[in-house]
RNA sequence: GUGCCCAUAGCUCAGCUGGAUAGAGCAACGGCCUUCUAAGCCGUGUGUCCGGGGUUCGAAUCCCUGUGGGCACGCCA
């Protein structure tokens, strides 16, 4: 395939010898406007190195490139020079890589197989998988999927929130007042009773907050009664949220939780006070993190008990011996901001220099219109109903508007779940967002369904054509504003799934799918496709064909089905 | 109090490794289905890019500062 920007950067570089392919390849951008140029190369910079006007930079550089094949125009516009490629060339040239490439379109070997973990979801057992959670599940898998795609070996951690304080507080109030059976029947709903109803007593009657730590500590020592309560717990909720998982269509490669590290935290609690990193202050043990301008770490509690900072750092050294990573990625929401810093720097301070390679993504939280979520308060959304309610909505919009279509069901799980995940991934991640049930349900303008709407429309159209297209396509047909204008942005997408993994941003995916689908509708309502010109018709499916492709990429990386009729 | 983050159209947000007139969607109003899926397309209007300084040929974008909001700051995770 040709990389036209590499093209642009040599030629130029022939004129202006000062500067350095790489440097002219990274100067060169897109216009803001498509009528301006396909690429277009600002000579600002070059002011000072030549000691004369940009525009008169420009117009030297154009006067001695000359004609060439490759470009159907080079025009000036003040400092810019404009290159508007050959258009026969552009379609040739992006659609047989489309074709060629299929599924594979957009990916790339630049990870070298280098292993990358995501550690992502993490919920907390015992507690509802609610709304909050859809933030790293969704964000943390459509990271996994585009780092693989970009080729890197990668690893889908689901870190459990299965240890700590919070099951003794379960485990007292399983002991009080519940019942294995209803439980059962309705685990986790019943546990979040049990666990709101703690945190009411121990208002009362505090003493109930030292059992719950007394229960822990138990667990940790492995005492059995606490550990079967705990193992049940775990059991029932994993259930649970295994079914939710299977409506996104998540898989994870290890579900190696908090409590997995329990057995391995002397051992770093040992290499801290060995490497003289723990002070004891009241009773507990703490790192001094001052000196690096952070408050101080608390390790271990007076009780001897541990925290999960020490589950974080026992996990993050178990990780790079086992996993041997190349990065190690959180996907954590940004109150934890300060938790990653400090845990990082104890690596750092334990002398690991892969320290560095562990990073903390964060996002924004999610908040209810009745105030922030809190699940001991009961004040959630679970994110099952809203997968549900999204369903119900689009039956109801297929008996309307598609009421004979096949498969029903399953097209409305795709395009319901669809619709939550796209809209969980449009928006930058670090912005806070209020959920509303209003927005979630609108399937209208920027949203998953009018994306998966755009793909079952081009599937349509190559099912009813039934011919042979992909051979001796006459590109010159293509030469439309509308079809160009596809063109360009097709071209744009493997750039643009490696800068969504550099920024660790799925939405720069979304954003795209989104722009493509609407060039797409614009070209399909002013180009009739199954022309009786079966010359054109071939060409135009042609392009079809690459856009339903490219649709049907982009929304896998996001975790978003493309259903090929709804 | 200290630290981190956010602030762009009525609403929700793109754009931020500085570049050409700041863009979408929603909401409102008006058009387009005897032809390929109207979950669509087209048109109409709105901006002190939070305020104030600075750097630069050029700032929504970078730096400083103020304001407003969110989050976090030793025995939860």
């Amino acid at each position: 395939m040709i990389d036209f920007k590499k093209e642009i950067a040599e030629i130029l570089q022939m004129q202006i010898s000062e500067f350095g392919i790489e440097e002219i390849y990274s100067m060169i951008e897109i216009p803001p406007n498509s009528d301006m140029g396909d690429f277009a190369f600002p000579c600002f910079k070059l002011a000072k190195v030549f000691r004369k006007a940009p525009n008169q930079i420009a117009k030297d550089i154009v006067d001695s490139i000359g004609a060439k094949e490759l470009f159907e125009k080079i025009t000036i516009a003040g400092a810019y020079i404009n290159f508007i490629i050959n258009k026969e060339i552009f379609a040739r040239t992006v659609i047989e890589e489309v074709i060629k490439k299929g599924d594979m379109f957009g990916s790339s070997e630049i990870g070298g197989g280098k292993t990358v973990i995501v550690e992502f979801s993490s919920t907390n057992i015992a507690k509802p998988f609610h709304i909050g959670h859809i933030r790293s599940t969704a964000i943390g898998s459509a990271l996994n999927n585009i780092y693989k795609f970009i080729g890197y070996n990668t690893v889908a951690i689901n870190h459990l929130g299965d240890y700590g304080t919070q099951f003794g507080k379960q485990i007292v109030a399983i002991k009080a007042w519940g019942d294995k059976s209803i439980i059962e029947s309705n685990p986790i709903p019943e546990l979040l009773k049990l666990y709101i109803k703690f945190h009411e007593e121990a208002e009362k009657d505090p003493k109930l907050e030292d059992e719950a730590r007394e229960w822990f500590k138990k667990l940790e020592e492995n005492d059995k009664e606490a550990t079967e309560l705990w193992q049940w717990i775990k059991d029932v909720s994993l259930m649970e949220f295994n079914r939710v998982y299977d409506m996104l269509g998540i898989k994870f490669d290890s579900y190696a939780g908090e409590s997995f590290y329990s057995d391995k935290m002397p051992g770093v609690l040992e290499e801290m006070r060995e490497k003289e990193l723990l002070v004891k202050s009241q009773g507990a043990e703490i790192v001094d993190l001052e000196p690096h301008g952070m408050p101080t770490a608390l390790i271990t509690k007076k009780d001897g008990s541990t925290l999960y900072i020490t589950r974080d750092i026992a996990a993050a050294i178990y990780r790079k011996n086992h996993y041997d990573f190349y990065k190690n990625i959180y996907v954590v929401g940004s109150q934890q901001n300060l938790h990653f810093k400090q845990w990082m720097k104890i690596i750092e301070l334990m002398g690991y220099e892969w320290g560095k390679d562990c990073i903390h993504i964060p996002f924004g939280m999610i908040s209810l219109e009745e105030g922030t979520m809190s699940t001991r308060k009961g004040r959630v959304v679970f994110l099952e109903d809203v997968l549900k309610k999204a369903v119900e909505k689009t039956k109801e919009i297929i008996s309307n508007k598609n009421p004979n279509l096949e498969d029903k069901e399953k097209v409305a799980k795709e395009v319901g779940i669809g619709a939550i995940v796209f809209q969980e991934l449009s928006n930058n991640r670090i912005k806070d967002y209020v959920f509303s049930w209003d927005r979630t349900l609108n399937f209208d303008g920027e949203s998953g369904p009018y994306v998966q709407y755009t793909h079952a429309r081009a599937s349509s159209l190559i099912r009813k054509a039934g011919l042979d297209y992909l051979d001796n396509i006459n590109f010159k047909l293509l030469s439309e504003k509308e079809a160009m204008e596809l063109i360009r942005i097709l071209n744009k997408f493997p750039d643009v799934v490696i800068d969504s993994a550099r920024k660790y941003e799925p939405s720069v995916v979304t954003r795209y799918v989104i722009d493509l689908a609407q060039a797409f509708n614009k070209f399909y309502h002013d180009h009739p496709i199954l022309v009786d010109d079966v010359e054109l018709q071939r060409a135009r499916l042609a392009l079809v064909h690459t856009v339903k492709q490219t649709i049907k990429n982009g929304l896998k990386l996001i975790g978003v089905a493309a259903p090929e009729r709804m």
